[in-house]
RNA sequence: GCGCCCGUAGCUCAGCUGGAUAGAGCGCCGGACUUCGAAUCCGUAGGUCGCAGGUUCGAGUCCUGCCGGGCGCGCCA
């Protein structure tokens, strides 16, 4: 289809410029896809022509439609042009659109779809990094699924890319659980009540209250055993977390320490960098502050406070080494999934880097997830806790396969429950909230991730049945050869539907990967579902007389490869049944 | 107070760079399983696109103001 259209456009720009259209103004015509078969494909919106030619749109696009029912369109799939009022229309030929669109999805398989606008670069993206002091929950979950997403979809596109988790593993939170837990060694579970139990310690007992100051100057100091200690309870926690994201399918090339970007060392030349650039200044308090004047930051004051007045470093301090490390690994794009409340000190740590000549990675905001009761929070108690949700989700979907007389799969009852789960937050805008509801995030009905398992195991068992009743059953390849299949035939208004859209995904991934926005692979792929549910239940496949039924075979074929293609961006994971 | 994001059908959300009567899902009502998987499909009803101005041939989309919600604004991370 974007083939076709380019040509078409060239020959549109050139009747255009026959009725007296300059070369510029010409440049500028884009046909745009129409939404009503009615209007034929492709359309012209004559109106900006107007002004230059001093002659109404309509006469205009009667005029051109003149000049292309002459020209030369031969080799172009130009079914004929119509007018209607200022609109100039364009009907291409079904049989060519179908066609090559199957075509193109066949002869690149599982690349299909692929703009390879990353090819031969490299990225980076963190994501998830939650404090190892609380279990991720559906709040911070949002993080690690749009990153995922991103992920999947920049490989998808070509990019070499890692994935990094940020462990903080400095700071109150931290030192308190080790404060607290000794030489015990707590399972990542027990760890989550315990933080709840040294907390309240914190507040009522000074002398806690000392000892977990005096653990993080210790720290700071680069002590080896304190190092050492922090390491074990935060990697209790580190592999808690990479288990319940690796049973999500989300999985992180590197977990980065915050305390190996915390050394003496560290803080020493970041401080004199910025010194020597006269960007660093003490306040009266004794606070190390950076001067972020010129910036034009939305904050009361245009400064970030880079250390504590006993000069220990704060958190920006270590990002902004840490945040060093990763624009040297990435030269090419450098990504971070963040909340929105992370807008304006993502901001500073931008203007930080360009202090030192570097530039930021680019930031992703999305807005966080409301509980009908209100926001979460860890401290007050108020969350959904993955595991648990994703629990009551396998749970959920194991009665629905009963119910259906199927002996409940393990890894069918995970699919399902993880597809429902990761449509529910991927399906909305990243800057949108997502307003979390049980019975909604849990529905298996509708524009659902279940659906587009069905719609998927269904493509599935069509060409399952084929290749079973067919006499070339020994045949690798049962599907008919595409090249000189009978598109032809298929000329109903469901399966030319269904074919442009499978023709849409390459500019669809481009713009999502563009704008990297998860969203709009998630639309796609529930239009690709929808288009062949009703193509489905209109036409039937198998039951055609052979020179049909092998064209629509490879309709479904292409189109099971789209929606396999579309589902791993998302990190869904098809199911041949289920 | 200042800044950023959001406001589209009863609910949850789409709507690409402004372009033809604003689309889905859920819910409501009514249909379709002796035939390729009914976790499906088809149809009906349901909208002053928060409000008011402005730019434009044309605004859900761009600009301004206001209203409502979220988030942020100096020794938390």
């Amino acid at each position: 289809m974007a083939e076709h259209r380019d040509a078409l456009e060239a020959v549109v720009r050139a009747a255009a410029g026959e009725l007296g259209v300059d070369a510029e103004l010409a440049a500028q015509l884009r046909l745009t896809e129409t939404d009503d078969p009615e209007h034929g494909d492709l359309a012209l919106p004559c109106f900006p022509l107007a002004k230059a030619l001093r002659t109404a749109p309509a006469q205009i696009a009667l005029a051109l439609k003149e000049r292309l029912d002459t020209a030369d369109t031969s080799g172009l799939p130009l079914q004929r042009v119509e007018t209607a009022g200022p609109y100039l229309n364009l009907f291409l030929r079904a049989d060519a659109m179908v066609g090559d669109a199957i075509q193109a999805v066949l002869s690149a398989g599982d690349a299909y779809g692929s703009s390879r606008q990353g090819a031969g670069k490299r990225a980076l993206v963190e994501h998830t990094s939650i404090n190892p002091n609380a279990s991720p929950h559906l709040g911070r979950a949002r993080n690690a699924w749009i990153g995922d997403t991103i992920v999947r979809l920049l490989r998808f596109e070509g990019y070499e890319v890692d994935a990094h988790f940020f462990v903080n593993d400095v700071g109150k939170q931290i030192a308190m659980l080790v404060a607290g837990i000794g030489e015990g060694t707590p399972t990542f579970r027990e760890l989550l009540d315990i933080y709840i139990d040294v907390n309240r310690r914190f507040e009522a007992d000074e002398g806690f209250r000392t000892s977990v100051e005096r653990l993080l100057q210790r720290l700071e100091q680069d002590d080896g055993s304190t190092r050492a200690a922090f390491r074990r309870i935060v990697d209790i926690s580190v592999g808690g977390m990479e288990a319940i994201f690796a049973d999500a399918g989300v999985r992180y090339q590197h977990f980065d320490y915050e305390s190996d970007y915390l050394t003496p060392q560290h803080y020493r030349e970041l401080v004199d960098q910025f010194r020597a650039e006269g960007k660093l200044f003490e306040d009266d308090e004794g606070r190390l502050v950076l001067d972020l004047d010129g910036y034009d930051l939305p904050s009361r004051n245009p400064v970030l406070v880079v250390a504590r007045s006993d000069k220990t470093s704060l958190y920006p301090l270590r990002d902004i080494s840490y945040t060093l490390d990763k624009v040297r690994r990435a030269p090419d794009l450098n990504v971070i999934v963040l909340g929105e409340d992370q807008k304006l000190y993502h901001q500073q740590i931008t203007a930080a880097l360009d202090i030192l000549g570097m530039t930021a990675p680019r930031a992703v905001h999305y807005s966080y997830v409301l509980l009908e009761s209100g926001s979460m929070s860890s401290r007050e108690g108020n969350v959904v806790l993955l595991e648990d949700f994703v629990a009551e989700a396998k749970e959920k979907a194991r009665g629905e396969l009963e119910a259906r007389g199927q002996e409940p799969d393990e890894t069918v009852a995970s699919a399902v429950a993880y597809s429902a789960l990761k449509y529910a937050f991927l399906r909305v805008a990243n800057e949108k909230q997502v307003t979390f509801k049980w019975e909604a995030a849990m529905a298996f009905e509708g524009e659902t991730g279940p659906y587009l398992l069905y719609s998927y195991a269904r493509l599935s068992s069509i060409l399952r049945k084929h290749a079973s009743q067919d006499a070339h059953a020994a045949d690798d390849s049962p599907l008919p050869e595409a090249a000189g299949a009978a598109y032809h035939r298929m000329d109903s208004a469901e399966e030319v539907a269904l074919a442009k859209e499978l023709a849409r995904m390459p500019e669809v991934v481009a713009r999502a990967a563009l704008a990297r926005s998860p969203h709009v692979v998630a639309g796609h792929a529930y239009a690709v579902a929808k288009s062949f549910s009703a193509f489905y239940h209109a036409c039937p496949i198998l039951q055609s007389e052979p020179e049909l039924r092998d064209a629509r075979l490879l309709l479904v074929a292409a189109t099971r490869q789209v929606l396999a293609n579309v589902l791993g961006i998302l990190g869904i994971t098809p199911l041949e049944a289920m």
